[in-house]
DNA sequence: CGGAGCTCCTGGGGGC
DNA sequence: TGCCCCCAGGAGCTCC
């Protein structure tokens, strides 16, 4: 499940392979993940032809690639199972290939490879402040070095909801998914369904440094991993695996307490926690 | 309008 | 061995 620091792997690791490149061509071989291009697979190829590619960017999870002429962008979401990867021209086909980019130089491809499609492509205008407009509603990510903390933690306590809710809400704070929402709960010592107009200034001001510090050292780990021709998008599991106090880890026990961790279905998908660190709130939010 | 629930999708894995 | 069902979850959308 790529988040914050598997989209800037993959960030990273195109730079060198698109900064400068011109697209000969865009092949759709999956009408859905174009879905959001709302005219289209057929305009989104034809528009995206013969244009020169900059230097890629990111907020929270969306990855953008700034077309060098024009307002406008190739913006990139992997979903749940997205993979950038760069291949040789002539390279097989990968079963979930879904968009194919040639360039001029006949140089590698930039394949868009996800099974579960629930990721995709778009080539969309930019505001003024260069961000696209599909991404003018994301909140900036704690890595981001222009995040407000004090102003991040002033709406989080305004909200009614629930921690956690609160934490995989993309216009709060981005970037954090559901296993880094868990670890940072997990290292913050605050239960998921912890009310967010109860919680002090210093416990959201924890929570949030957690996210940012988890997510700072899985970016660390992840860099290592990938090499120049294979950008490694594969963000469930690898490198930063053994890494993880919570998520994935129902019935093991805590490594601060050793209480086995517990599981629960939460919003359409898990929350693991430590029922003795993180101790349920007397009224638990949503 | 903030908050909460629904829905999209595919393959791996467990149970029988 | 094969089939069925559950599970993984990001984020736009809809409804209250």
């Amino acid at each position: 499940m790529p988040e914050l620091p598997e989209v800037e792997v993959v960030r990273r690791g195109l730079v060198d392979h698109v900064a400068g490149r011109v697209v000969a061509s865009a092949e759709v071989l999956h009408p859905r993940s174009t879905r959001r291009h709302s005219a289209g697979p057929t305009d989104f190829s034809d528009r995206l032809a013969g244009r020169r590619l900059a230097v890629p960017a990111r907020r929270g999870k969306y990855l953008w690639v700034p077309l060098e002429d024009g307002a406008e962008a190739l913006l990139v979401h992997l979903g749940m199972s997205g993979q950038l990867l760069v291949q040789p021209p002539g390279a097989p086909d990968e079963k979930h290939l879904r968009v194919r980019l040639r360039f001029a130089d006949d140089g590698p491809e930039v394949r868009f490879v996800d099974q579960r499609t629930f990721g995709g492509l778009a080539l969309v205008p930019t505001g003024a402040d260069g961000l696209p407009e599909p991404v003018a509603h994301i909140a900036r990510d704690p890595l981001d070095p222009a995040f407000d903390e004090l102003d991040t933690v002033r709406r989080l306590r305004a909200r009614r909801t629930g921690l956690k809710r609160a934490l995989l809400d993309q216009t709060l704070v981005s970037g954090i998914g559901n296993i880094y929402a868990d670890e940072a709960l997990w290292r913050a010592r605050l239960h998921y369904a912890r009310p967010t107009e109860k919680l002090t200034r210093g416990q959201a001001l924890t929570v949030l440094g957690e996210a940012r510090q988890v997510m700072a050292e899985a970016l660390g780990q992840g860099g290592t991993s990938f090499d120049a021709l294979y950008v490694n998008v594969n963000g469930q599991s690898g490198y930063f695996d053994r890494s993880l106090h919570a998520y994935g880890q129902a019935g093991r026990p805590c490594d601060r307490c050793g209480t086995p961790i517990r599981r629960a279905a939460f919003m359409n998908r898990s929350s693991f926690w430590c029922p003795v660190c993180q101790p349920a709130p007397r009224r638990p939010a949503a």
